[in-house]
RNA sequence: GCCCAGGUAGCUCAGUGGUAGAGCACCUCCUUGGUAAGGAGGAGGUCGUGAGUUCAAUCCUCAUCCUGGGCUCCA
């Protein structure tokens, strides 16, 4: 359309110039929907091309990584011998990884790092690229002494270029942003070490963390999210509103409060409702066992590392005194020793509950009758976490998961999938989470059984899957040791993803537990077995639902429903005479009789959010009744009677999905 | 486990090489007040733990435990 203009055009600025769409704020252009510098010149044959203006969501990540190299040029003139390895722009800013010679960063050097780039950006220089041949790089990266550029060099394939701004030069694909000036607004927020490639294997690097926006206020406006998200995080909250601990003799493990186990009670109750109409039989197993059973599950060879193993006193003598006996073929070594040692460390601590489900399963003959068997267990699960990977209760190391394990046959597998999946669904409704998103995580390095089995578990559950017509990401490698994942992850305040539900097919157990039930031909057959769990770890869902609700647990899980405030003592006999008929009701009510005044009682009930305050002065007991406020309108709704607030409560006492939707 | 930063009263946080402070919470008393903090007084800390340097360490050094931010790992 536009050919004249574009071949007259020596590059996309020119050309955008003629067509009178060169703004202040273009900092890049669409050319048939890829993204390009804006010096970069008009590609032949060229269909559409768009300005990308500094304030579109595609600008971001280009002026996010153009800062990043902003930022690694003033560290390497701050620092001189520093290295640069990764550098791009993330989901909320920008990362570069750093190697410095004898040295690490800390937080305090981030203000002079900063203002080293302002000084950059304030020179306004231009940002270039240039297409390189692979020997010339080469010998560029090894005369800076870029060994980690060079290293990435070497696994990079078809067309190499370089992008520059002034003397700093970064082996890169772009694009960037047309100058430095264009780099208004930007914040470096921490430092982190990171991995070479992410592998724990290789040396740890330096990385800095920052965002950058398109103009300081959408900056300030970040910044200000994070400052409100932080005061939702479930750490800070649990604290305040009393709800669990934790204590350096049990390191990751919470201990919940009167109230704070109520909620975890609440959310255990709910799933269990779940089950009598969803077909499961909740079962008890032990949580300690012999080591037998996890070297027959494959745990102790695949997940031994994350176990708490134990022994008896006896058990330990024992390993002492064969110790001290010398063996005929010389001294042990510290393998030999270890050997020993654990040849007597005879329990483990269950991790999961997928073995003892197995051994239930086996310890009578089934009939295909009995199948799809659905187990359910809240067993309690302790997992040794490194240290450094635990947080509050979304990483801990004990914890119960809403856990089942069904045992079909594999004609059964599909529509077992699918009824998870809507369950799945109906339970996250309920607590009105809505940002769902869905992966399937294939077959790890280390894993049990052969390939063929593999193949079958994941189109089994990737079939699952898109029978639901739901959007899913495939993750390569993700899933568990004995079989692939569907998993469903939720955001919690600050963004962060976190696996809660999952099911995952397998094909494994059973064969190495010889699982067995009797088909319709009078022969054995195998049953495959599903893990399934819906609120995933109860503590984990907890965390991110108290995040979520931002401390306003809704009434039916709240563990405190109603607080009695009265205005003057003289109506501390009416207030607990009407909570102990509410509190025959079912109605979780405590009464609040100090001498404070109203206003301070009253405030005390709202920083501990608890969802009604009702007020007792001379008027409510005059009426039987009680002066309300509502937590979540956040006003005050006026006298009702004792009926009326047991109505009102009873109402909201149960989970959305299980409330009366006709009224009589 | 690794890199960085922390750990002072129940909570949130000041502070100093000469053995510690505030606000809130708690206890007692006064106050009985109608919708987000009434007043006064009191109690409470071997400054995470253990070593070291020093005449003297909460403060400096080292180790260790725990917590937080990341990396790796994971529900």
């Amino acid at each position: 359309m536009h050919e004249a203009a574009m071949s007259a055009a020596n590059d996309l600025r020119e050309y955008l110039e003629a067509e009178e769409k060169l703004g202040k704020k273009v900092i890049a252009a669409r050319v048939d929907g890829k993204v390009k510098d804006l010096h970069s010149a008009v590609p032949e044959g060229a269909e559409t091309i768009e300005p990308i203006q500094a304030h579109e969501d595609a600008a971001l990540a280009i002026i996010r990584h153009s800062t990043a190299h902003v930022m690694a040029d003033a560290v390497q003139r701050l620092f001189p011998g520093t290295k640069v390895a990764f550098g791009p722009a993330t989901e909320d800013g920008f990362y570069y990884d750093y190697d410095r010679p004898g040295g690490t960063f800390s937080e305090d050097d981030l203000a002079a790092i900063e203002a080293e780039m302002k000084k950059i950006i304030e020179a306004d220089v231009p940002f270039r690229k240039e297409i390189v041949e692979r020997d010339e790089l080469k010998k560029l990266l090894d005369s800076m002494g870029e060994t980690y550029k060079s290293e990435h060099l070497d696994r990079l394939e078809g067309e190499l270029s370089v992008y520059r701004h002034g003397d700093w030069v970064d082996l890169c694909e772009g694009p960037h942003v047309p100058s430095t000036r264009f780099l208004q607004a930007f914040k470096l927020t921490h430092v982190a070490g990171a991995y070479w490639r992410g592998d724990e294997r290789n040396p740890m690097l330096q990385r800095i963390y920052g965002t950058a926006f398109a103009n300081p206020k959408l900056l300030k406006r970040h910044l200000k999210q994070i400052e409100e998200a932080k005061k939702r995080d479930h750490r800070k909250l649990g604290k305040e509103l009393e709800l669990f601990t934790f204590h350096p003799w049990a390191p990751a493990s919470p201990f919940f409060t009167g109230r704070g186990a109520a909620i975890y009670n609440g959310l255990v109750d709910y799933v269990r409702g779940l089950y009598g109409r969803h077909g499961y039989e909740e079962i008890i197993t032990p949580q300690v066992f012999d080591r037998a059973l996890f070297e027959t599950s494959g745990h102790l060879p695949s997940y031994g590392e994350n176990m708490f193993m134990g022994a008896t006193l006896d058990g330990i003598r024992d390993a002492a005194e064969e110790l001290a006996k010398a063996p005929e073929d010389g001294p042990r070594d510290a393998a030999g020793c270890q050997h020993v040692i654990e040849e007597h460390v005879r329990f483990g601590v269950k991790p999961m509950n997928c073995p003892s489900h197995c051994l239930l399963f086996g310890s009578q003959l089934k009939s295909y009758r009995e199948l799809p068997l659905r187990y359910a267990d809240f067993g309690r699960l302790h997992r040794y976490e490194r240290s450094g990977v635990t947080q509050g209760l979304t990483r801990v190391r004990t914890f119960a998961q809403d856990d089942g394990h069904i045992f079909c046959t594999e004609e059964q597998l599909s529509a077992e999938i699918g009824a998870f999946i809507d369950l799945v669904f109906e339970v996250y409704r309920d607590f009105d989470f809505h940002d769902v998103r869905i992966a399937i995580a294939t077959r790890p390095e280390d894993r049990l059984g052969a390939d063929e089995v593999w193949d079958k578990a994941e189109a089994a559950l990737i079939a699952g899957v898109e029978e639901k017509d739901l959007p899913y990401e495939i993750l390569e490698g993700e899933g568990a040791f004995y079989g692939p994942k569907v998993e469903f992850h939720l955001k919690d305040a600050i963004g962060r993803p976190w696996q809660l539900g999952t099911i995952q097919a397998d094909f494994n157990l059973p064969e190495r537990f010889d699982l067995e039930y009797v088909g319709a031909d009078n022969e054995r057959h195998r049953p495959v077995m599903l893990h399934r769990a819906v609120l995933g770890s109860v503590e984990r869902f907890y965390g991110v639902l108290l995040e979520h609700v931002g401390g306003n647990f809704p009434t039916w899980l709240a563990p405190e429903q109603l607080r009695l405030v009265t205005v003057s003592n003289e109506f501390d006999a009416y207030a607990h005479e009407a909570a102990a008929e509410l509190r025959k009701a079912g109605v979780r009510v405590t009464v609040d009789d100090s001498s404070e005044r109203l206003g301070s009682k009253i405030r005390a009930g709202r920083l501990m959010r608890v969802p009604y305050i009702g007020v007792v002065g001379g008027k409510e007991a005059e009426a039987r009744g009680l002066g309300v406020r509502s937590r979540d309108e956040n006003k005050d709704i006026g006298l009702l009677t004792l009926d009326q607030v047991r109505d009102r409560i009873q109402a909201e006492a149960l989970p959305p999905s299980q409330r009366a939707t006709t009224d009589e």
